[in-house]
DNA sequence: ACCTGAACACCGTTCAAGT
DNA sequence: ACCTGAACACCGTTCAAGT
């Protein structure tokens, strides 16, 4: 049995909210997954609140550093949206996750730099820069959280159906949702977002 | 002491909720603050979970209920995206409690109901429609998350200072924001997603 | 430096029994 | 119909003591 270190914590966490997601983790029921004593964690995280934190940033690592990617101003951007979405659906309930806590360590604020950096060197005035790459971060979470939950749902098949009387555009609207992929809408909402 | 019911239940959560917060919402508290003992809640609420789904669809009552607007298409979809996020920030902690949990309730449907009619009499490809209404009830969402999240560190006030050498963007966009009203930062993204 | 064991002060939920 | 009291199976966190 190798020695505990705080990253193998992390990669416990994951590995047990891919299984019975966020809401059921517990430091005891981790610390049994990981054979020890549910004690010994606290030796390598502060407490639980700090190890949901570590997971937020976790989930971040990596997504602004591509140093291959030549797109540049709104390309750039818009792939840095994938990119995000993409992290954020990487681990299940990745955006609740992130959405839940207000993270400021490095590797959120590396996604943020990318983004304004991105931003600025598109063509909207450059005080907007700001406003624009925020914008589009509030987007793609809001837009994984759903895609998220909806996924939840598919599971776990409480299908509680939509008053069809009451409402119509929302019954017909989810049927035509149902049949579009989620990259589509996706990038229907991005593009309004980014258009020059 | 009147008797309880369900209502009085549910106001007695968003009363805790001002003051502690969600994370401290406990079942065995709330009863408490309700003067009662805590099985007792049992009798009106299925349980927590139950509750915060009560809480979530109670958050967007009457939001999609002003019979006296006169705006129409993207001017109406502007108005009812300014009404979700008021309603997301009537209470504290309100964006995450409607995040947390797929709410597929009378209010929440409603207000659905009303932004893809909107849109719908907006310019757009009227298939479109449900794209451009859920699109922005993403972008409300994700906005509302994040600007509550910032409130919340105000008062908590752990200034973990950004490293300007690493982050200068962040740093930099960070102070501009602060110096932005919340309006204006909600509107421009707003605008970017509904322009025609 | 890392882990165990045991303790403390809490949780959500259920359910007989009261009124 | 509504509420109490008590029980059950859990929590997060701390900390002496071990190695």
């Amino acid at each position: 049995m190798a020695r505990l270190d705080r990253a193998a914590v992390l990669n416990g966490a994951w590995a047990y909210i891919e299984i019975h997601g966020v809401d059921a983790l517990t430091m005891r029921k981790l610390a049994a997954s990981l054979g020890v004593n549910h004690g010994t964690l606290y030796w390598h995280v502060e407490n639980k609140h700090a190890l949901i934190d570590a997971l937020a940033d976790d989930l971040l690592a990596g997504v602004a550093d591509d140093p291959h990617s030549n797109a540049v101003g709104m390309e750039r951007l818009a792939e840095l949206a994938h990119r995000l979405r993409a992290a954020l659906l990487s681990h299940r309930d990745g955006a609740r996750i992130l959405a839940g806590t207000f993270v400021r360590e490095s590797h959120t604020l590396a996604f943020g730099e990318a983004a304004i950096g991105a931003a600025r060197s598109a063509a909207v005035p450059e005080r907007d820069a700001v406003l624009l790459a925020f914008s589009v971060q509030y987007y793609v979470t809001g837009f994984a959280i759903e895609e998220q939950a909806a996924q939840q749902l598919e599971y776990a098949p409480k299908r509680t159906d939509i008053d069809e009387t009451r409402f119509p555009l929302v019954k017909a609207g989810l049927d035509t949702l149902r049949n579009t992929a989620h990259d589509k809408q996706f990038d229907y909402g991005l593009r309004r977002l980014l258009r020059t």
